[in-house]
DNA sequence: ATAGGGTTAG
């Protein structure tokens, strides 16, 4: 009689945590939370499957604290955590690139006698291939290889992945190839990195090839690869094929989620078709998506350049009254909305708005304010910003050099192309053009010459540094 | 329970 009232109970434990993980998958943590309640008043305790259900949920929607709070309230209810509630935290820290929390977690859980399995090192690596560190992460690769816990599958996605990620494609490439003749088999995951990989360095060819060889493996291509592969074509130019692919997903009933939409309307508005771009949103509301950040971010930056900046307003409002947060894409967007209508004014305030909200000092922002500035004629405001700005890059330099030059300054224009060489920047050539033709048609075609000499030097200097990694 | 695609400037 006893154990059979404990078989219910845990029975309806498992029904518990059954609600409550599908409450916390679609990120309603209230209801969650009333269920857990409702489950203790009829006499149904939560266990540790729950608690770490819950975990995993705070982190993801709320943060790492929240998460963390989950973790003493289970505490509080005389439930001992296990290696799931550990790596749940971690992998929260990880997701928000909190590193170093995700260290002081690890210690914390070794301290309280749970040792780490290879999910933790997995997750860890992870960390450290997203926070830039990819040599700490091959540590860790090596570590989890020659150390007492054999790798999982997700072991080499996750060292793929951050090979290809921090430059690196062909080692990832390499470590493929060596894992397949080893009898390693490529999940889905797997391939996806791979031509997600290739597509950033412009690999467009082999990115097809691996297509082909997955479907040649039995799997499936799923809506990741298309999205993948369209996006590179588009950012080629390559809108005749983007649009024969976009044909082909829908032929094949691929639905078209968040992601595929932003990638199309982004392409769309970069080539300036934002009527084509409008229908595309159209198309995305009709299809009920849920909108995040980056499709606000999409959207308000489609009407920034359609001059609309009132419904750019308007979303933002919308984003506020979600409870979503903007982001330096979202701030970004506004302040070159914002100058493209020629209000530098009110660019340079939502910039400063922008570091209030303690958003770091964004160089595309400064950019995008400086050449603003330059567009409405106040080239030496510019200058003076360029001044102030603590990094600059090939982008800020192009955009002066070219305004100066619009201004017939070529002399300081020279000066500063100059100046970017020897910080070891490219230029836009046709920055560089206007510079060259400038002086030689204003009577300086010495200088023209000289500055020629010097451009070409430092092109050879670059190729020579990158060909020998010293970059 | 970790891993894969989308948003900014010349």
């Amino acid at each position: 009689m006893k154990r059979k009232r404990r078989m219910v109970r845990r029975l309806s434990t498992r029904l518990l945590n059954v609600c409550v993980a599908s409450l916390c998958k679609a990120h309603k943590l209230e209801k969650a939370e009333t269920v857990i309640i409702d489950g203790i008043r009829l006499g149904v305790l939560p266990d540790v499957v729950t608690y770490n259900c819950l975990i995993d949920a705070y982190c993801r929607v709320i943060g790492i604290d929240a998460g963390y709070c989950i973790l003493h309230r289970m505490g509080e209810a005389g439930i001992t955590p296990d290696i799931i509630s550990y790596n749940s935290l971690i992998a929260g820290a990880t997701r928000k690139c909190q590193i170093a929390r995700s260290l002081d977690l690890f210690d914390e859980m070794i301290q309280r006698g749970i040792a780490p399995d290879v999910w933790s090192y997995n997750t860890l690596m992870h960390g450290f291939f997203k926070s830039g560190k990819p040599d700490v992460a091959n540590r860790v690769f090596r570590d989890i290889i020659l150390g007492e816990h054999s790798p999982s599958a997700a072991t080499f996605n996750i060292m793929m992945n951050g090979l290809c990620k921090n430059g690196y494609t062909k080692n990832a490439f390499m470590l493929f190839r060596d894992l397949q003749r080893h009898g390693f088999v490529p999940e889905l995951v797997t391939y996806n990195i791979l031509v997600n990989g290739l597509c950033k360095i412009g690999r467009l060819e082999s990115a097809r090839r691996i297509l082909k060889e997955i479907w040649a493996s039995g799997h499936v291509p799923n809506a990741i690869t298309y999205t993948t592969i369209l996006k590179c074509l588009l950012r080629k130019k390559k809108f005749e094929e983007g649009l024969e692919l976009l044909l082909e997903m829908k032929c094949k009933g691929y639905t078209f989620d968040g992601f595929a939409y932003c990638t199309v309307i982004g392409a769309l508005i970069k080539i300036g078709k934002v009527k084509e771009a409008t229908e595309y949103r159209e198309d995305m509301m009709r299809t009920g998506i849920e909108l995040d950040i980056v499709s606000y971010n999409t959207l308000i930056n489609m009407y920034c350049k359609d001059g609309k900046l009132e419904e750019a307003y308007k979303l933002l409002d919308e984003i506020e009254k979600k409870g979503l947060e903007c982001d330096k894409y979202t701030h970004t967007i506004m302040i070159d909305g914002l100058c493209k209508a020629g209000n530098i004014d009110g660019a340079a305030q939502h910039l400063r708005y922008m570091n209030m909200m303690g958003f770091d000092s964004n160089l595309v922002a400064f950019n995008c304010l400086v050449d603003g500035l330059c567009k409405v004629g106040q080239i030496d405001d510019a200058m003076k910003v360029y001044k102030s700005m603590e990094v600059r890059d090939s982008f800020t330099y192009s955009s002066l050099v070219h305004n100066l030059c619009r201004d017939g300054r070529y002399h300081s224009a020279a000066k500063l192309l100059l100046s970017c060489l020897r910080s070891g920047m490219k230029i836009l050539k046709s920055a560089q053009r206007a510079v060259l033709l400038g002086l030689r048609y204003s009577g300086f075609p010495r200088e023209a010459k000289k500055l020629k000499s010097k451009i070409r030097i430092a092109r050879i200097l670059r190729l020579w540094l990158c060909a020998n990694n010293i970059y």
